[in-house]
DNA sequence: CGGGATCCTTTTAGATACTG
DNA sequence: CAGTATCTAAAAGGATCCCG
């Protein structure tokens, strides 16, 4: 099976494109970091509030509701009289987080390149 | 050769994380669609103007800066009366340009489990 | 513990007019 | 043709307080 990926052209086109979208939402300040973290295990609220300095609690339940609605991360309330909610890769989200990790990579890689031109365009008067 | 990849945890770490910082070069709104169009010719100034819907000039100036500043995108200036400057991607940015491809791939491929993920999301009350 | 509501600041993008 | 300058609008992110 094969996937022919076009440019959209019209601006309704390409604001509605599936990877506008995507790369939109996954450029966002914290979804990556999210997806990073839940990668290696679940975490519930309070513990990835903690876990990632800066990120006010506010946009962290913004972030994790657009996760949960996209069907990257899975949600579960558990049992006990303090509420224990626990955020969870979903396979979509492990599948994403793949995808991302790759792109990691690129990054990592290529960094230096990356540096050497900023420096060189810098430079240039 | 294989390259680690671990979690940022401080907050200047994130920052400065050469996947960060790509992810939200790429998630901008229009760095993508200039990377796609780039892939299969040059385009002048104000011939991407005008390819691409909805795209005042300042912003694609200070777009192509950007991507030219990371050594994505080379500048070419033509000889003539009427200045003539041809944008195209360099060995870089057609490195990165495939990765996003493959995000671009995933996006589209997944886009009706994601629809799916969001419309039982939002019926729920 | 796990949020929602309100208000404020920063960042990003768009409109418009002008220039070599 | 290929931009710059200035200004405005919208989006994203952050601070703070409140609640079950």
């Amino acid at each position: 099976m094969s996937t022919t990926l076009t440019v959209p052209v019209t601006l309704a086109e390409y604001q509605s494109c599936p990877a506008t979208v995507l790369l939109r939402r996954a450029g966002g300040k914290w979804p990556g970091l999210i997806l990073a973290l839940l990668r290696d295990r679940p975490y519930g609220f309070n513990e990835l509030d903690r876990a990632v300095e800066g990120l006010s609690r506010r946009v962290l339940t913004r972030t994790l509701r657009t996760l949960e609605r996209d069907g990257l991360v899975g949600r579960t309330v558990g049992e006990g009289r303090s509420p224990r909610v626990e955020y969870a890769l979903t396979e979509l989200g492990r599948s994403l987080q793949a995808q991302l990790t790759a792109l990691a990579l690129w990054a990592v890689e290529h960094d230096g390149e990356i540096r050497e031109a900023q420096e060189r365009f810098d430079a240039t008067p």
